[in-house]
DNA sequence: ATGATAAGTAAGCAC
DNA sequence: GTGCTTACTTATCAT
């Protein structure tokens, strides 16, 4: 049953009935939903009890219509902006990733170089030229091995 | 209109007739779903082509009924899904993010150090030690500047 | 009354 | 024929 396609053509044979009485222009569904009550109201004089009933009944259906229709629209319109946000985040997560990767590269080449250094002022500290702030650089090498990173292959290599 | 619910009504109603040449017991909605066809078959025996038709598309009827509802279970739960989804990714990126911001910060008070180190070992080879080595500290440096950090604030101290 | 939604029905498509 | 999906209708709930 296309139901209301088929309710609205019996619903005009019925009003060749009415026409006889001239009173109904044959409403299409489109003026029918969009009238006001009050316009609606004014269709309704001379009608029937029966065919006001139907009618409104009509009128009725062809908004749930509309209703349905809008229903099916948002519930489209939702899963689509799920998705569009899935995506949306997806695709942060593969940026942070990479800047995560290059920061770990970059942190890993810095603790490289900064123990060779280390190295390099421990061997000029010591050496012939006396004890000069040896102090001073144990306490740096301390407070740098304090970084709770969790590559496995920084540990400190002895120089 | 409940449809089939009406529709089976009318059904037993028709089948009271039938019921006096002793053929339809009555086959409730889960029985004539359930029944495969060769089964059905059976039932079918000694109906009118007309109650057959009759029987076949109530049959039909009641599967849509069925199709009907996987259908909006599968449309739940797929929506379920996605929101799933999007809570596992928003969840990752806020990880990501911590780390990230975490790294940031090990990187800058590392670059911090690795330039007080710098400073450090500078002060001891010059001086009255005589130009020991200065070439190699100063092949560190340029190869530590190289990191294409994004840090605003790493500026080399003058020092 | 109006709008929204769940369940059911029929049409249409794909296999 | 079976299963799935869409549009429509109806029932129902909330405003």
């Amino acid at each position: 049953m296309q139901g209301m396609t088929t309710h609205f053509t019996e619903g005009k044979a019925l009003k060749v009935k009415k026409e006889a009485g001239e009173n109904a222009p044959a409403l299409s569904d489109d003026e029918l939903v969009g009238m006001s009550v009050r316009e609606l109201n004014q269709h309704l004089r001379g009608l029937t009890k029966e065919d006001m009933v139907r009618l409104k009944q009509r009128r009725r259906t062809l908004k749930n219509r509309g209703y349905a229709a809008s229903c099916r629209i948002k519930r489209v319109t939702q899963k689509e902006e799920l998705e569009r946000q899935k995506t949306e985040l997806q695709q942060e997560v593969d940026k942070l990733a990479r800047e995560n990767a290059s920061m770990r590269l970059e942190l890993d080449a810095l603790r490289a170089k900064y123990e060779a250094l280390q190295c390099f002022a421990r061997t000029v500290t010591r050496g012939p030229h006396g004890k000069v702030a040896t102090t001073s650089v144990i306490t740096i090498v301390k407070s740098a091995n304090y970084s709770p990173s969790s590559a496995p292959f920084s540990a400190p290599s002895q120089c």
